[in-house]
RNA sequence: GCCGAUAUAGCUCAGUUGGCUAGAGCAGCUGAUUUGUAAUCAGCAGGUCGUGGGUUCGAGUCCCUCUAUCGGCUCCA
């Protein structure tokens, strides 16, 4: 008999060899049907193997990254086994779970594959399902498993076993496909009921763009038809929000073909809510002491020589810009440190001005790969919300914590709550990627780590994510339908000092060098409004919207009173507008409703001769009438509410 | 940059296997109406079918080039 632990800490003996679904069925046959995989002590196992020792376990059912692990790993095999069967001679690559779903990487020669395919695989996936074959394991020596995949020619495959340790290698079986494979399965095909595959894409095997790139199948599956069908409507909804669609519709930003791919174009209202934005974030910067400062769209290329950026990135960006006078040339600015850098140099610094906080929406420009382009989400030129910080050593943790209270007052401000706090270190076996000095290295990884600590961040670590000049922090938030975009970003950098030769005066009547810290909370401007606009679905908040109420009179004989409530509510800094079109109240009620606007204002007869407003709330409806002066302190003081309860966060 | 897909009016979309003068709704314009809390009616105008080439008696439709966009990969100062 062996003693096996339960999650609450309960002990029940078994026969030597039990397995996790028996013991399943041994608690209830619901949870025999339910669960899809098992830790044994903290390792993930199938439900069928055998436990021959005593051990700690925990079943995992659906609700589980653990169950829904085993449930999309299966499902990309029995993917595979369905394409095996369709395109013989396929090659294999590697088939793992995502957050939501599967792919497989596959090589299938000189056929290709296209969306047009995807239902035949499903198809064949389904009749391979309903086989209920079971998935086996076992366990094989390198050289079997060698032996195994060279008969089939699977180059991939025979690549990945010789960087496995002989004695770990094992195999999975189900119906007439074999996989190298770690685990763990589903117990059979069976349990996979409803399948749907997403995409077709190129993904370069390996993750290395001078390897061959193998054709990437993503796909989904579900325990039950009515989640598959849940899961579609999400997606629909998803792409509702999408922040592309939204901001054609609400006519904040476009494109053009003619200024260039990645350049957008903000139009007024786009253009509003990114002054409502800003003028936001320096009012919270100028109470954490922050100074604007303005400095020129490009730089002599030497300025980038200096920092180090040019010989990085030099040729991946808009070339330099020539002059009439021979040998100058300027770069389009990719960032605006080199410019702040010179800006703290222009007078000599003791350390009693330290620390100095320089900001500005600096606008740069990066040739950004043209596959790479998304929307707002990734351009070519774009706004940073930047500011970098000279300190000294002493200062330097307490700077950095202040810079993520504003981050938490913004994301506050926006309820952001679902972010992910990234700490992006050196790669740990390839440091020559990066400038500086080692020591330095050490020092700024651990201050970033040290003051997320001490705000108490929940932070993931990731090796080799560093800029080349410091480590990071980045503050990663989701989109409409779940990629991760970086926002905010703080990085230290020991490195842009010592190349721009910043200096400081110590209290020792020493030279000293400063630490700078570049920061942007909102990340940039194009970015983080994208971002919004998912999260949001574009309803914004008062003090956000472009358009904070919308005047309509009941016909065309009271435009002119109208037009006097508009010039009224301007004159108080409401952003109000005008709908005077021939229309009867209920289609701009309609219309208006649907843009959002968060206030209607109706006017008529009633409302002209007591000089007043009904006023009408968006999703809510009539809120009776009010004195436009009444009106106006009524917005103002909500705008100033929601923006205290912000700061004062 | 790479793999795959897509491109028809300002927007959203129809347009059979190549075959009359390329359609609709919304938006726009003009007129009628002068409206009280979620769509008033009528008329008009609007397209070199992304670009350039090719096949064909004939191309929105088939083939190629380029451009842009979409889904990924790589990249992301």
């Amino acid at each position: 008999m062996i003693k096996i632990t339960f999650p609450d800490n309960t002990v029940k003996e078994f026969q030597e060899g039990i397995t996790g679904l028996e013991i399943a069925k041994s608690i209830s046959s619901r949870l025999a049907k339910e669960v899809l995989s098992i830790s044994v002590n903290n390792e993930i196992w199938d439900l069928e193997r055998p436990i021959n020792e005593d051990a700690s376990i925990q079943l995992h059912k659906w609700e589980d990254e653990e169950g829904k692990h085993a449930f999309w790993h299966s499902s990309a095999h029995l993917m595979a086994e369905a394409m095996e069967a369709l395109y013989p001679g396929v090659k294999f690559g590697i088939g793992p779970t995502i957050d939501m779903g599967f792919y497989y990487d596959v090589d299938l020669g000189d056929t290709v594959l296209t969306d047009k395919d995807l239902p035949k695989i499903e198809k064949k996936m389904t009749e391979l399902a309903q086989q209920k074959n079971q998935y086996t394991r076992t366990e094989v020596t390198k050289e079997e498993a060698l032996s195994f995949f060279n008969d089939k020619n699977e180059e991939y495959k025979l690549e990945l076993i010789n960087e496995l340790e002989d004695g770990t290698i094992s195999f999975y079986k189900q119906g007439n496909f074999t996989d190298l494979c770690r685990g763990p399965h589903l117990p059979s095909t069976g349990y996979i009921k409803a399948i749907k595959l997403l995409s077709i894409a190129g993904a370069y095997w390996r993750g290395d763009e001078n390897r061959k790139q193998l054709t990437r199948v993503y796909g989904i599956t579900f325990p039950k038809k009515k989640m598959l069908d849940e899961y579609l409507v999400m997606m629909e909804e998803a792409k509702k929000r999408d922040h592309r669609k939204l901001g054609k519709e609400m006519e904040l930003f476009t494109f053009s073909q003619n200024v260039g791919q990645g350049m957008p174009l903000w139009l007024p209202k786009g253009a509003q809510l990114r002054e409502s934005l800003e003028s936001f974030l320096k009012r919270v910067q100028k109470k954490f002491g922050y100074e604007q400062i303005i400095t020129p769209h490009i730089g002599n290329i030497n300025l980038y020589k200096t920092s180090g950026h040019y010989q990085k990135y030099g040729e991946d960006s808009f070339q330099a810009i020539q002059t009439p006078q021979e040998g100058e040339e300027y770069l389009l600015k990719p960032m605006n440190c080199p410019h702040h850098c010179e800006a703290y140099k222009f007078k000599p610094r003791s350390y009693k001005d330290l620390p100095i906080r320089y900001a500005e929406f600096g606008t740069v420009y990066r040739y950004e790969q043209s596959g790479e382009l998304h929307g707002l989400t990734r351009v070519r030129s774009f706004t940073q919300d930047d500011a970098h910080l000279f300190c000294t050593p002493d200062q330097l943790k307490d700077e950095f914590k202040k810079v993520i209270d504003i981050i938490f007052i913004i994301f506050n401000a926006l309820n952001f709550n679902d972010f992910v706090a990234q700490v992006s270190l050196r790669d740990k076996e390839n440091h020559d990627k990066y400038i500086g000095k080692e020591e330095n290295w050490d020092k700024a990884e651990r201050a970033i780590i040290e003051a997320a600590e001490e705000k108490g961040l929940n932070t993931v670590v990731e090796y080799g994510e560093a800029a080349f000049y410091g480590p990071k922090l980045d503050f990663m938030v989701k989109d409409a339908i779940g990629r991760k975009w970086q926002l905010g970003t703080i990085q230290v950098d020991y490195n842009l000092p010592e190349r721009f030769e910043l200096e400081y005066v110590g209290s020792d009547n020493q030279k000293h060098r400063p630490i700078m810290i570049h920061r942007a909370p909102f990340g940039s401007m194009e970015r983080f409004v994208a971002v919004l606009l998912e999260h949001t679905g574009g309803k914004f908040p008062l003090w956000l919207t472009p358009e904070q109420a919308v005047i309509m009179p009941i016909s065309e004989k009271y435009n002119d009173y109208a037009k006097k409530v508009l010039n009224s509510l301007n004159n108080s800094d409401i952003r109000a507008v005008l709908d005077d079109r021939n229309e009867k109240i209920g289609r701009k009620i309609r219309d208006n409703e649907l843009k959002k606007t968060p206030y209607l204002l109706i006017v008529g007869e009633k409302e002209a001769e007591e000089n007043t407003v009904s006023v009408r709330k968006q999703g809510e409806g009539d809120k009776g009438a009010m004195s436009i002066e009444e009106f106006a302190v009524f917005i103002n003081k909500e705008v100033e509410d929601q923006m205290s309860s912000i700061e004062n966060y």
